[in-house]
DNA sequence: AGTCCCCCCATTTTT
DNA sequence: TGGGGGGACT
């Protein structure tokens, strides 16, 4: 077979890793070293040369993204599809197994996913049964424990308060949640993962025939494992299955929800006889860029060591701008943006970063003040809004009335006249009886249990699902899809509602028409057989297991802005990292501890690492946070860059300040004029200062002026002082020096 | 059932 | 500063 188009593209290092043949491989992929190429062409090489079945191999990633990808370019490469490889997420990977074994598993046959909301709701049910003060337990921080101890692999059962009130009130709520969602045959996402580990372990036989099946396992994203997926791993691979992980463990960023860094670290003694290879050689960003992120990253501990390099240029200097404020920084990155695509570049090219989503509005607000198209990253993707939730909601109870959080969700939504008494009354029923909200609906029915009108209504209710499902039975997903919004009363709803957010809804609810067409032709393309029935329940569970990320206005030329842990994996060729201030970025909340610390620093790391030619850093000397205003230092990660490779950006110009208290952010910005305090020659000294300009004060050391009110004599003036911090000062009396 | 108001809170996010 | 959620009121 002819192996060339598969190692020919290849670097050493890359062709190393691709054909290596000890038992498990370590492949340590720097930021935009060719990490998928390799993970692919790894794969297509087993395949080719070493006759190993696509039967025999499972590949996992974390997003359906990264799986799609991944199953594409495989594809491409082999030129035929790999139909019987397992190619997914480690949660869409452990419920393909749990639809498989769910008897084994100890589930129902049609057992229901729980997403994010789903559970959440719960949650707060599984609250107010057990009466818990809200006040000082909230639902979320029940919802955080649960899915927190579930990556950890931890039910209920195994864990102890010791004494410990919080804990004490968190596993009341997990052990009440647990028996919630086995009553209600529900699984969320942490207990798709922690079931299926478990069904190996208790079912050797089953265990013993995957391990048989899969000869080679391939997992990317590394870094990222949590505790519960690493077991997963191991046990599946039991010493037999050669493990290729691929990561990086200095873009590992997500600690904070069980990601386990030692993972990575532990590999090679993990799994024994593991070949490490390096990828250093970077495709993507100039030198200056990579001696940057190579310098800030060696500030870290325990790393496995990797020095990015390229053979391009060393590229433009970066850039580092000091604004007053976070209105100046926003109004900077903007005219730098200008100025990019003046020069012939386009708006989709540039990306904004930052720490937290709140930093967005003021980009915003400058962007959208220049007329400049932007498109911010993140926010409620297609399956997580509220109407295509509710619309699911009806799909759910037509494919299973027993589906509980379905049912709560839309008995009474439209309103029908079902009530918070009646409702509470069936789930007391369901309880006492150990069933479903449905049954115990129908029950109170047939038995007479609830005053007429409730019954009424819940009757009116149960027959339109029923009706439903009637329906659909010779039709197709789509139709059913159209029948329940407009059946359910959902369009009619929201018609009424009016309002702008009232017609996107109703949009929403026709693309969910047209995506379950599309859905439908796919599912007839791989399997003509599939009856509605199954379809509808496969259309439910992607809904589930995929949010949709077809994010409105995906391919428009906008400037991108985006948190930094969403910039991971892409990359642009012009960056713009914002607020890069001490509390900020560090995060106050994650810089008291030396791993939270590191793992800022990593965060700075990807963000870096993300652009192509450019990258300008910016941090504000006073920003607005909760309503007031703070004095801020620079952060930390701009002293420890290479000083030589930065350039400070000073804008050129000045306009001189009108003497009045003429709010200096208020002022239009042009790009090339400048803050300033007045010279009319009313000053001590008759000298005059700018904003942002370095001053010397006997005392205090140096610092930066900030700010001023007042005028001649009295003229006071805040500086913040490298050493002290901020302070204000009265001109007359300061003896200021500029520098 | 729906609206309004007040209080509280405030990284990062995928499945 | 502002958004979200919960409670109270109409």
């Amino acid at each position: 077979m002819d192996i060339t188009h598969i190692l020919d593209p290849l670097n050493e290092a890359q062709r190393q890793a691709v054909t290596s043949d000890a038992g498990n491989l370590l492949v340590l992929a720097g930021a935009g070293s060719g990490k998928t190429r390799v993970l692919v062409h790894r794969i297509a090489w087993l395949i080719a040369t070493e006759g190993i079945s696509p039967h025999s191999l499972l590949a996992v990633t974390f997003t359906n993204k990264a799986a799609n990808e991944m199953r594409l370019r495989i594809e491409e490469l082999l030129e035929r599809p790999a139909g019987g490889m397992w190619v997914g997420t480690f949660h869409g990977l452990a419920h393909r197994l749990l639809r498989a074994h769910w008897k084994e598993a100890g589930l129902p046959e049609k057992f229901q996913i729980l997403d994010a909301d789903d559970q959440l709701r719960l949650v707060k049910r599984v609250h107010k049964s057990l009466d818990i003060d809200e006040s000082r337990w909230s639902a979320r921080q029940c919802q955080w424990f649960i899915n927190e101890q579930k990556d950890e692999g931890l039910r209920s059962g195994s864990l102890e308060s010791y004494g410990d009130e919080f804990t004490a009130v968190m596993l009341k709520v997990y052990a009440a949640y647990e028996q919630a969602c086995e009553r209600g045959g529900m699984v969320d996402f942490g207990e798709l993962l922690l079931r299926s580990h478990e069904l190996w372990l208790k079912s050797p036989a089953l265990l013993g025939h995957y391990q048989q099946r899969f000869k080679h396992i391939l997992v990317d994203e590394f870094q990222d494992t949590n505790a519960i997926q690493y077991a997963w791993l191991r046990v599946l691979a039991g010493g037999k299955a050669e493990v290729t992980a691929v990561g990086d463990d200095d873009q590992s960023i997500y600690g904070w929800r069980g990601a386990r860094i030692e993972n990575i670290q532990h590999f090679s003694r993990d799994f024994p006889g593991a070949e490490t290879v390096r990828l250093e050689q970077n495709y993507r960003s100039t030198g200056n860029i990579l001696k940057a992120a190579n310098t800030l990253i060696a500030n870290n501990e325990g790393r496995l060591g990797k020095e990015l390099w390229t053979q391009d240029p060393e590229g433009e200097a970066i850039s580092v701008y000091s604004a007053y404020n976070e209105q100046d920084e926003a109004r900077f990155i903007c005219s730098q943006i200008q100025g990019w695509i003046k020069d012939g570049n386009k708006a989709n090219e540039a990306a904004i970063l930052y720490r937290s989503n709140a930093q967005s509005r003021e980009l915003e607000e400058a962007l959208l003040r220049v007329g400049m198209p932007y498109r911010i990253y993140g926010g409620f993707r297609f399956y997580e809004r509220q109407e295509i939730r509710n619309a699911m909601a009806y799909l759910r109870l037509v494919s299973s009335r027993d589906d509980d959080a379905a049912m709560e969700r839309v008995i009474n939504t439209p309103t029908r006249g079902i009530g918070n008494k009646t409702l509470e009354s069936l789930r007391l029923l369901a309880r006492q009886e150990s069933l479903s909200l449905w049954r115990a609906a129908s029950k109170a029915v047939t038995e007479n249990l609830l005053p007429p009108r409730a019954m009424l209504n819940i009757t009116a209710f149960m027959t339109l699902i029923n009706e439903l499902e009637e329906f659909a039975r010779d039709k197709d997903l789509d139709e059913l899809c159209d029948q329940a919004i407009q059946r359910s009363g959902l369009v009619k709803h929201y018609e009424k509602e009016g309002g702008e957010k009232a017609k996107i809804r109703k949009e929403n609810l026709d693309e969910l028409v047209s995506a379950a067409k599309v859905f439908t032709m796919e599912a007839l393309d791989n399997d003509d057989e599939s009856s509605i029935t199954e379809v509808l329940a496969a259309f439910i569970d992607k809904a589930a297991l995929d949010a949709g990320d077809t994010q409105a206005g995906a391919g428009e030329d906008a400037v991108q802005l985006m948190t930094l842990h969403s910039a991971k994996g892409l990359e642009f060729p012009t960056v713009f990292i914002a607020g890069l201030e001490e509390g900020l970025f560090p995060h106050q909340m994650s810089m008291d501890t030396q791993a939270g610390l590191e793992e800022e620093r990593r965060l700075c790391y990807v963000g870096i690492t993300r652009a192509r030619q450019k990258l300008t850093l910016s941090h504000a000397e006073s920003r607005r946070l909760h309503g007031e205003e703070n004095l801020t230092r620079p952060s930390r990660f701009l002293s420890e860059l290479p000083q030589n490779l930065l350039e400070e950006v000073r804008l050129q110009g000045r306009i001189t300040r009108s003497t009045f208290f003429n709010d200096y952010a208020k002022n239009t910005y042009t790009g090339s004029e400048h803050g300033s305090i007045a010279s009319s020659g009313d000053m001590a000294d008759n000298e005059s200062l700018n904003l942002g300009q370095r001053v010397r004060h006997p005392k205090f050391g140096e610092g930066i002026v900030l700010n001023y009110e007042g005028k001649g004599k009295n003229a006071r003036v805040q500086i913040n002082f490298d050493e002290v911090g901020g302070k204000w000062l009265v001109m007359s009396y300061a003896r200021l020096e500029a520098i």
